[in-house]
DNA sequence: GACACATATGAACGAGTATTCATATGTTCA
DNA sequence: TGAACATATGAATACTCGTTCATATGTGTC
């Protein structure tokens, strides 16, 4: 049994293909960028969110009638608004004391039906 | 100042348009379905996870390729290869010791341009 | 102005998760 | 067989995030 502390340095990962690394890291997508996109695919990460953003591409609604829709508490479906509101997903307009929501993007449901495609390939 | 304890059932949220309601419940997603589009958009919720997408999107790459190109340990590369692996996004060949992963799904390219065209459009 | 109601929001709590560290597995080569 | 290396993985830690609870804000009505 030798000491391994010795030369512990060497048990890493090495660039096997230096062409490739290169290649790659020349038209590889902005750190910025990439944060960017995450955020934006985190918001279709919640069922919640994703219920709502479905029950909006079938009609405008308010926020009880989308509580009452998910059995969801209006306070939770509030707070979501507020994340898709926030990534210009939605949008909303008042008439009285009532705020009615409606989808503000045209690349949901395309991105919807994509995800939809590959989980039933899947199966 | 009255006692609101006697009647605090009544803060709560009501249903505005009971005809809404039933149609949008009606065409309404299955909570399952939503549950699997969820699990499938939160691995691109995640920068590293779409940025290894993004690498294997331009090139078929080796692990220690993809850690390189990124900056982040072999460690890390290797446990969200696991998860895209797990859902399908990826593929891999092994090599000898070199275990080669691409896409293995025509959707990926496709999420990604609405995502972008999306965070670009709301600049 | 007082009340009812639709919606928003801050704080707290619990559940989930990405990374790190240490180590295991599997393959090649001498 | 044993050293070297590419990759995988379990456990622990730190952090994020969705919901709940309590309450605030804003609007219409009497």
């Amino acid at each position: 049994m030798s000491s391994y502390e010795d030369n512990i340095e060497n048990i890493k990962c090495n660039v096997i293909h230096q062409d490739v690394v290169d290649s790659v890291s020349n038209k590889m997508i902005e750190l910025d960028t990439a944060g960017e996109l995450a955020e934006f695919f985190k918001v279709f990460g919640d069922s919640t969110r994703l219920r709502i953003l479905y029950a909006l591409s079938l009609s405008e609604m308010c926020v009880c009638d989308i509580a009452a829709v998910l059995g969801t508490s209006q306070s939770a479906i509030s707070h979501q608004l507020k994340v898709l509101r926030q990534m210009r997903l939605v949008k909303y307009r008042r008439d009285g004391k009532v705020i009615y929501y409606s989808h503000d993007d045209e690349h949901i449901t395309e991105i919807f039906r994509k995800g939809l495609e590959h989980i039933n390939e899947t199966k």
